[in-house]
RNA sequence: UGCCUCAUGGUGUAACGGUAGCACAGCAGACUCUGGAUCUGCUUGUUUAGGUUCAAAUCCUAAUGAGGCAACCA
């Protein structure tokens, strides 16, 4: 065993794939360089399950030095568009990869594609077959008993090649005539029963254009699209497990037409594995069940903030690097678990809590009259921009004799344990002063519209001259100073942990209807200034971004990213 | 009733024949000008049954459970 080997071993924490790669690159298979690939079909906007796979994909070439590609796997031209090609590209560039030049598109290798093909028709691969679907259907069997051989299955290659040409010079209509790789109908894999590579499309392609109306299937363009970039490591979802023999079929056969890549003097041989997707509690994943989200207007976009893709969860505030973090901590498994969403918050708070700046709004506001303030008169708190990062500076915040406090920072019969505002309870005014509710105020109905109280003109700051301890600390907005900013507060868009999980109903039924509250907030002035994008953390509320579509300068909007943790809301529970 | 794959605390994972560990969640406490953060401690686990071995989460067999496969989608 050599000492490289040795090392890479006592390094814990290596899922399989890794040590798949590392077992490789010992064996020298890769001649010289690792490289895998990333290849969406852009065919709709990819979420936080891709964004898994692009971190696995993107790690594994990043971890052994190597390269990734991100590749168009456009094969379907009746599903693609350019739009979802460039969202995926503007995405997985927020995230922070980098392709370098290794960009493709399975368009640009229709030519080859093609080639094979009759190739693999002069070598008696590959048939023209002209069986309808629904024929098909009966003739493929099912996976608990073998198919019979199409009529066609034994003609001629030469009349298999001509036909093959007449289909694609446009002779035949849709769904006529496909190809069909000659493999085995009895086999116990479904895939392997003769599978369409080709088949006949009369519709242009985003990227192609309208040079063809025959397309490639794929589990023969795949394989063909790795062979050619030299992709070492073709890292896909478990769905694929068992296309892998067929993937294995078709670089059998480009590796007997002297088809592979050679690297460093090495015949690059793609090899496929398969790792788990992601799941995610309180949310669904599947592009079809968004898709339905979207055009029934249960969200506002794809890039609804509530959304899992990961323009909404950009535009909802969350950082890449918290993606990247998460997607780093589940690891990879071939265990089709799930996660929760806990997890995902967690690495969000984590990276927040350093880098986002803080600020003191308040969302349901009640007023305050300290009746011992002069009226008319402005100080200013210096108040800690971050508390992590003392190189975040201070900011001066305006306070008067009327202020706004949070409605939930006020009892008027306080609970035990509860260290907030509530009459003869002194409490600190985050950096501006210690103050004791003297009075409340109420409208007709009861309810409180006021409250009255003293401040302690020695607490200038919030500390007491005489040492005395406070608990509770609120934060506060000065109501002359108060800027109005429309707050949107979402929530998890489902009320259950797994929306799907439940055969008798559907799982539209399990949309939360709290997913999304918006309210009238008062921010401090330095909130005025937010740019969109940016990100806050509203004191003791939690972090919240600007929103970067419905903001303008000088009004921003703010969406609500996530809370901070609350013990006290568990304390209240009990 | 075919083939493929998987199974470790509540959740996600590590341990690669030799002391079952980490993280999230939960609970308790300390500290705190955010009931945040931080720090300390705690609870909870190898699906089952056989076998191989001095020794099994790990290897073998079977059972059970879960997922995938029967688009001219990817």
């Amino acid at each position: 065993m050599s000492d490289e080997t040795k090392a890479t071993e006592t390094d814990t924490g290596r899922h399989f794939l890794k040590q798949w790669i590392a077992e490789d690159v010992a064996a020298g298979k890769t001649g010289g360089q690792v490289v895998t690939r990333f290849p969406p079909e852009p065919n709709g906007y990819i979420h936080i399950g891709h964004a898994k796979a692009i971190c696995i994909d993107f790690g594994m070439a990043q971890a052994f030095g190597g390269q990734c590609n991100l590749r168009m796997d456009d094969t379907n031209p009746s599903k693609e568009s350019d739009e979802y090609a460039e969202s995926i590209k503007e995405d997985i560039r927020w995230l922070g990869f980098d392709w370098g030049d290794g960009f493709y598109s399975a368009a640009d290798l229709f030519d080859r594609m093609y080639e094979i093909a009759e190739n693999l028709i002069r070598s008696g691969h590959a048939y023209v077959c002209a069986l309808t679907q629904e024929q098909w259907k009966e003739y493929r069997g099912v996976p608990t008993s073998p198919g019979k051989e199409s009529p066609t299955r034994n003609r001629a290659p030469e009349e298999n090649l001509a036909l093959f040409r007449r289909m694609r010079d446009g002779e035949f209509a849709d769904g006529t005539l496909c190809l069909r790789a000659k493999i085995d109908m009895a086999s116990p894999n479904i895939h392997f029963r003769d599978p369409v590579i080709y088949r006949i499309m009369h519709v242009p392609h985003y990227h192609a254009g309208e040079k063809w109306c025959v397309y490639p299937m794929y589990d023969f363009a795949h394989p063909i699209e790795d062979a050619f970039e030299g992709v070492t490591h073709s890292m896909c979802t478990l769905e694929f497990e068992v296309h892998r023999p067929l993937y294995d079929w078709v670089i059998d056969r480009m590796d007997e037409m002297g088809l592979l890549v050679v690297r460093g003097g090495v015949k690059i041989r793609p090899q496929q594995r398969e790792f788990a997707r992601l799941n995610l509690s309180y949310t669904v994943m599947s592009k079809r069940k968004l898709l339905q989200l979207v055009q029934e207007r249960r969200v506002e976009g794809w890039d609804d903030p509530r959304m899992p893709t990961v323009c909404g969860l950009r535009r909802r505030g969350y950082t890449p690097e918290a993606i990247r973090d998460f997607c780093e901590r589940i690891g990879v498994s071939k265990y089709e678990s799930e996660t929760d969403v806990a997890l995902l918050e967690y690495c969000l708070r984590d990276d927040l809590n350093r880098r986002a700046l803080r600020r003191m709004a308040v969302l349901n506001p009640l007023k305050v009259v300290i009746d011992n303030y002069p009226e008319g008169q402005v100080e200013y708190a210096e108040v800690q921009n971050n508390p992590e990062d003392p190189s975040a500076g201070t900011r001066r915040v305006p306070f008067g004799r009327e202020v706004w406090v949070e409605r939930d920072d006020f009892m008027e019969v306080p609970e035990k344990k509860f260290f907030r505002l509530a009459p003869g309870q002194e409490v600190r005014l985050r950096g501006a002063c210690l103050f004791t509710c003297t009075g409340v105020i109420k409208d007709a109905a009861g309810a409180v519209v006021e409250l009255h109280g003293t401040y302690d003109p020695a607490s200038k700051g919030g500390n007491a001259a005489d040492g005395r301890k406070i608990k509770g600390t609120v934060h506060w907005v000065s109501a002359a100073h108060a800027v109005p900013v429309p707050v949107r507060l979402y929530d998890r868009l489902f009320t259950v942990p797994d929306p799907l999980g439940d055969d008798t109903r559907d799982f539209l039924s399990f949309l939360n209807p709290d997913s999304l509250k918006t309210v009238a907030a008062y921010g401090e002035p330095a909130l005025a200034e937010a740019r969109p994008g940016e990100r806050f953390q509203f004191e003791r509320l939690g972090y919240f971004c600007a929103d970067a579509r419905e903001s303008k300068p000088g009004a921003p909007v703010f969406n609500r990213t996530v809370t901070l943790k609350d013990s006290w809301a568990k304390e209240v529970k009990k």
